[in-house]
DNA sequence: TAAGAAACCGGCAGGCTTGACTGTTTCTGT
DNA sequence: ACAGAAACAGTCAAGCCTGCCGGTTTCTTA
């Protein structure tokens, strides 16, 4: 570039006195430029889907050069795994997180309410992208499946802990797990179209036979 | 190409007589192929994903030029949302044609069976690209809301023949739903990793769970 | 404080995708 | 049979995405 490219170089008294200098360990700096692209991935994930998730897109979301970026994750695939992994981390932390306290009286209720409000969530949008590139692309593949594996068992605990039940016991087990990929179902229609009054109403009636069948 | 790109103006004896010329109408051929860079976007869909289904891999799949494509269908657009609709009718010729002859003993079970395999199907993994897709993009979810809209309507109206229920008695309407997202929810799952048994254990206990709560 | 390593910058080339364009062939209606 | 329209073929340019590169700044360690 041929035009003043190094403004910080020459020590006229034009910028104000910034103070002391940040002084930021190099380690930290490292991991919030890594937590900002990852960031930035998901958030692009969620808003213009995987096609329109590009690096260079991602690059300027965070504000960050393309040549830092690149240093950090040297192919999108680097970038987007490490997204997958920072995404089912939050994922975990939103699902642990929404453990509140839950009323005695149509407690069955309120837990389907956390349950499906995991899969109505950007996070859960930005995990479907994944998963579905994830289904063409063996690499993400590999990645993702792990990972989802994971959530999945996480998911699964948390419901029977949610729900109150004992899960050796009858059909319980599968009353969870159908619990899980109801709401999946759910979240996937929610991802087009809003239909939450629909949503509420199946809710309400899943509510009332899982009292019923839930074997205590 | 300067070396004999004309291989059918020559009237030397080599090639064989094909008989009569083909004859075919002209909006036979077009319909067919139209119908065929259609299959073709479908093919690419299921196999390459989303990203992967580019104009050029659609064309030389359905054994079309650029040329001839780019007539029928003058953007990528065009094309798509014709698939869109041409795999719409697929979905719903699939779901009238399945509705076999159904045991009378363990119907339930069976016809669960019949309504899952519409969701673990290549066909409905094509449509969850194109949901997905259309999630960020306003021109294409414009043509897939109401198509899906007409589908649900559809496999609604065909669950509640299959398991032989009143929808406007008790909660049964929203046991139909409730089945129909459980089906998504699962082929959702059944995209990225096979588990097949799972789901059986799943629709076994969904079986059992659905005679006892729908009110006949 | 000085040397070396890590972080960071922005431009660039190669590959790919899209859709437009110019001819050529085939069909249809008269 | 003939004229016009539709279908078809293949190529090209513009735009975008990815990953690489040389050079610069900032931090750490001795």
């Amino acid at each position: 570039m041929g035009v003043s490219a190094t403004p910080h170089t020459d020590g006229s008294a034009v910028a104000p006195d910034l103070g002391p200098a940040p002084r930021v360990p190099q380690g930290e700096r490292t991991r919030l430029m890594r937590l900002r692209l990852m960031e930035a991935t998901v958030e692009c994930l969620v808003e213009l889907g995987w096609t329109g998730t590009t690096t260079t897109v991602v690059s300027q979301r965070a504000g960050v050069s393309r040549g830092a970026q690149l240093h950090h994750f040297p192919s999108k695939q680097d970038l987007v795994v490490a997204a997958v992994e920072h995404l089912t981390e939050r994922r975990r932390h939103e699902l642990a997180q929404s453990a509140a306290d839950l009323p005695a009286e149509g407690r069955t209720r309120a837990a389907l309410d956390l349950i499906a409000a995991q899969y109505v969530s950007p996070v859960f949008f930005a995990a479907l992208e994944l998963w579905l590139a994830a289904r063409t692309d063996a690499v993400l593949r590999d990645a993702v499946v792990p990972l989802e594996r994971r959530f999945g068992r996480d998911a699964h605990a948390y419901t029977v802990a949610l729900l109150g039940v004992d899960e050796r016991r009858g059909r319980n087990r599968q009353h969870v797990q159908a619990t899980l990929d109801l709401a999946r179902g759910l979240g996937l229609a929610a991802s087009l179209t809003d239909d939450s009054a629909r949503r509420a109403s199946i809710l309400d009636a899943w509510a009332e036979t899982l009292d019923r069948e839930l074997e205590t």
